[in-house]
DNA sequence: TGGCGCATTTCGTGATCACAAAAGACGAAT
DNA sequence: ATTCGTCTTTTGTGATCACGAAATGCGCCA
């Protein structure tokens, strides 16, 4: 017997919008306040106006898409307040992931990270904010997958997303020359195992970018 | 000229179906597992299936319904784990939102939250579980929109919907007779200005439940 | 040149329908 | 009595359409 090991052999049209949608967002590839039409999004991805209502539907829902009141809708444009408040959130999840990571933290695991760090080196010297976005997100993520918290992660998740275009602007306009300094100060506190050492690094983190982008 | 305090003449027909289903999951009036249909949320809400699955939709993005394999919609049935892992959602976000909304708490929420308070008694004495939980949620959520957080609250709202059928099950099971010990000190320490209390109040109150829950 | 009013187009909403897959009911065979 | 196979029913999915509202473009007038 074969079992298949991706036993998806349709993926539903509503989903494969919601994904692509998603992935765009989060990694900054949308800027704020683009609207959006359900037709546009169905005519894209070649399916019809109601899985594309789904997908922008469920997108609302996580604070990915705002949606007026006469039904238009459009990637959101964050007051500095909001901005604030999200960057509050990141830090509060996310250091409680990395906190429940650090005992499950392998030397295979570090090793991931630095892999990562360094690529995210190559993104900064060819100035490609998207592939930036996405790799510092995966750094991230690759991280918190070894706090096995799973709802945690999803919440953090929803932040980055409502975030996601915000970013954009923010690494679009900033012209930075070196890699990020705190990720280093992460995997330090990793190999280490300094748990405040590491709440302290993923806090900064994490605050760091958001600052300047408020002033 | 006479501004209509509502000024939503026409609410859609997919967010009244939200926003019923919402209610009932939140308060416990649904219990976990329990399978729902498209055209009968359809036929209950006396719409088509359209805006019932757009609500459908919008509340698995939320985690307040699960969606088979194979498209079916039910109340999500909790692991052990996962209920740890809400609870310590809950934790570290009332924890934060009660610290906020402590410097701005006056005189008058301190009373409004007594008077909550002492209607928690009567639906215990109901033994009215529903009541109960709806009260129990009206109480922080009165605390907490003081914090001025409204996406930090969001996500708390998001782990109560979570926890909603689950909670059902848990009140429904436990006879208690006492009104929650935690809420008065949670008032004591308002009062007091007295963030640390306040902070392991909050923490106790919404961890306590559930301990139980786990066993 | 700048603002106003009207016609046209664009857009979201919700109902309906055909289709396929899953679930359930029923009966026969072991 | 139980299990297996089939048939019927139920259910989710996605396309299409009609409708009304909002936005857009354009021309007119001041």
């Amino acid at each position: 017997m074969l079992l298949n090991p991706r036993p998806d052999p349709a993926p539903s049209a509503h989903d494969r919008v919601y994904r692509g949608l998603r992935g765009r967002i989060m990694h900054g590839e949308l800027a704020p306040g683009l609207p959006l039409t359900l037709r546009g999004i169905g005519a894209e991805f070649d399916v019809s106006m109601t899985p594309a209502r789904e997908a922008v539907r469920r997108l609302s829902a996580e604070g990915a898409l705002t949606i007026s009141s006469s039904g238009r809708v459009s990637t959101p444009e964050l007051s500095n307040d909001r901005i604030e408040e999200l960057a509050a959130l990141r830090a509060l999840l996310e250091v409680e992931l990395a906190s429940r990571a650090l005992p499950r933290a392998h030397i295979a695991l570090i090793e991931r990270l630095q892999s990562i760090n360094s690529r995210i080196a190559e993104d900064i010297a060819r100035q490609d904010a998207v592939a930036y976005i996405r790799r510092n997100l995966e750094f991230h993520r690759t991280l918190y997958l070894r706090a096995q918290a799973p709802a945690m992660l999803a919440m953090a998740e929803t932040v980055w997303l409502q975030l996601g275009p915000t970013m954009r602007a923010l690494y679009g306009r900033l012209r930075r020359k070196d890699p990020p300094h705190y990720h280093r100060l992460i995997i330090s506190a990793l190999k280490a195992g300094d748990e405040p050492g590491l709440r302290l690094a993923v806090r900064s983190d994490v605050t760091q970018g958001l600052r300047m982008l408020v002033a």
